[in-house]
RNA sequence: UCCCCGAUAGCUCAGCGGUAGAGCGGCCGGCUGUUAACCGGUAGGUCGUAGGUUCGAAUCCUACUCGGGGAGCCA
């Protein structure tokens, strides 16, 4: 008998099928039993009617056994995604005894998180799941139709790629101590300067204790970079990747996206017109505008200039313009060091932020980098950062500097959005957050 | 690190000073097209931990632990 999955039964109406999975859910009313199966693909239900002969063996199934089943395919409306199995034999793989923990009634997140292994199961976060595989491989794809080259960064990195953030400091053999990278990207312009174009999917850890739906302490990033890009270019390949990728979710995962309740037009919106980008001057403004009757109430902070943008903001943003917004030219002074200064206004950089629209925060931090070795030198005093170890990221300027740039993508963020979730950690598989290590 | 909220059956919760409850899940039984099916029965609890107030505490107070939401920081 030739073994199908579930997502594939449209093709195989008429014939006599094997479905190897487990039961999701078994109902029975005297003579006849519909048992939901799901093997990962998705679920279809099966009937059997008191005349069968596996219809009283049926009644051990006890939810999320494993079974390998027979039955014959048919369209039907009333079923559940429109086709059924008429089911004429199965083999339990392993029976569950007793109770299994995740009901199909509400549970807690602290509940759902401690049972996250089982958790994934449930159609909702295998769906997202499956979003996330689509993000991903779009992102891959994207890169690799553009002639640009994987590669990878460490894990165990000496210091600070940014010297600012919290780093997760582990023993490396007797007296030292590493750290795990937070960002790929110092590695990667180096890559750069060997290949042209980069780019890498891949872990960053934050040791920070945030404690938001926006942030997790293990997340994955993509990030890029690119020789002689500058940051027209860089930000053009952005919005351009935003879009392959909400494009790729939008033809391949419609199903997923529907089952999880996402309003699709709002991801269709991003697609028809150009994103939005504003100054970093004019965006504080505007915010400022946007938010005064909250800053007023003392409910939101006006932003200062040099100020960062905090979540209601940049909620407002979102809101006013119903599209990703890029918000361009930061000062200087608070961000990264490697930045390239604006020619026109030197206290400012050549830097973007991409901001998703319905409050899911920034998308991609990108810039343009820093490619004379006299100005890199000079940032990194500025900053109190120690030239040493940073001396293989100078000699990057010291033999054929190049103008060049890049960014970085948050892979959990990016899923989120696309999913519409409330919570950064249902983006990922295992979420690591500052009160979470388990499962 | 700061602010707010919570912890009672396997799960979701009600009870808020006077004998510990419901729904779901488990188990047993009933029902021919169910859609988190439904109906009946049944087992299941040191009321997060420690102390205090009280004749009496799940209930009021204090501390601690764990978790949730938000802020800051960032992707």
């Amino acid at each position: 008998m030739a073994h199908a999955y579930i997502e594939d039964l449209s093709k195989h109406v008429g014939q006599e099928v094997e479905i190897r999975g487990w039961l999701y859910n078994r109902r029975e009313s005297g003579s006849i039993q519909f048992l939901i199966f799901r093997d990962g693909t998705g679920l279809v239900q099966g009937v059997l009617t008191k005349k069968d002969p596996a219809f009283e063996k049926a009644k051990q199934l006890s939810q999320e056994s494993s079974v390998k089943v027979c039955g014959t395919v048919k369209e039907e409306k009333r079923a559940p995604g429109g086709y059924e199995l008429i089911l004429k034999d199965f083999e339990i793989v392993q029976r569950v005894e007793g109770d299994y923990p995740i009901s199909h009634k509400e549970h807690g997140p602290d509940f759902l998180l401690n049972h996250r292994h089982l958790w994934m199961r449930t159609p909702r976060q295998a769906a997202i799941l499956r979003v996330r595989h689509e993000v991903m491989q779009a992102m891959r794809d994207f890169f690799d139709e553009r002639g640009f080259i994987a590669t990878e960064s460490p894990i165990f990195t000496p210091s600070a790629c940014e010297g600012t953030t919290t780093l997760f400091e582990v023993n490396y053999f007797d007296e030292n101590k590493a750290y795990l990278s937070q960002s790929g990207q110092l590695y990667l312009e180096a890559t750069a300067m060997a290949l042209g174009r980069v780019y890498w999917i891949g872990p960053a850890f934050r040791a920070e204790k945030s404690k938001t739906r926006k942030h997790l302490t293990e997340f994955w990033m993509l990030e890029a970079e690119m020789a002689y890009f500058e940051q027209p270019q860089n930000i053009e390949l952005q919005e351009a990747l935003v879009k392959y990728i909400v494009q790729r979710c939008l033809e391949k995962r419609v199903r997923e996206l529907n089952d999880l309740g996402r309003n699709t037009s709002m991801l269709e919106a991003v697609l028809k017109e150009p994103f939005a980008r504003l100054l970093y001057n004019d965006a504080i403004k505007l915010c400022n505008e946007l938010c005064k009757e909250k800053i007023a109430k003392g409910e939101v902070e006006e932003i200062p200039w040099g100020g960062d943008f905090g979540a209601p903001h940049e909620e407002a943003l979102g809101a006013h313009f119903g599209r990703p917004v890029f918000i361009e030219k930061m000062p200087a002074m608070m961000k990264a060091f490697y930045m390239e200064p604006d020619p026109a206004n030197p206290d400012l950089v050549l830097a973007a932020d991409l901001i998703a629209p319905e409050g899911y925060g920034e998308l991609i931090g990108g810039s343009q980098r820093i490619s004379d070795i006299d100005l890199l030198k000079k940032r990194l005093k500025e900053f109190g950062l120690p030239e040493e170890p940073y001396q293989w990221y100078i000699d990057l300027r010291k033999y054929g500097g190049v103008p060049h740039s890049g960014f970085g993508m948050g892979v959990e963020r990016t899923v989120s959005w696309i999913c519409g979730l409330e919570h950064l950690r249902e983006a990922i598989p295992f979420p690591r957050t500052i009160y979470r290590l388990t499962p």
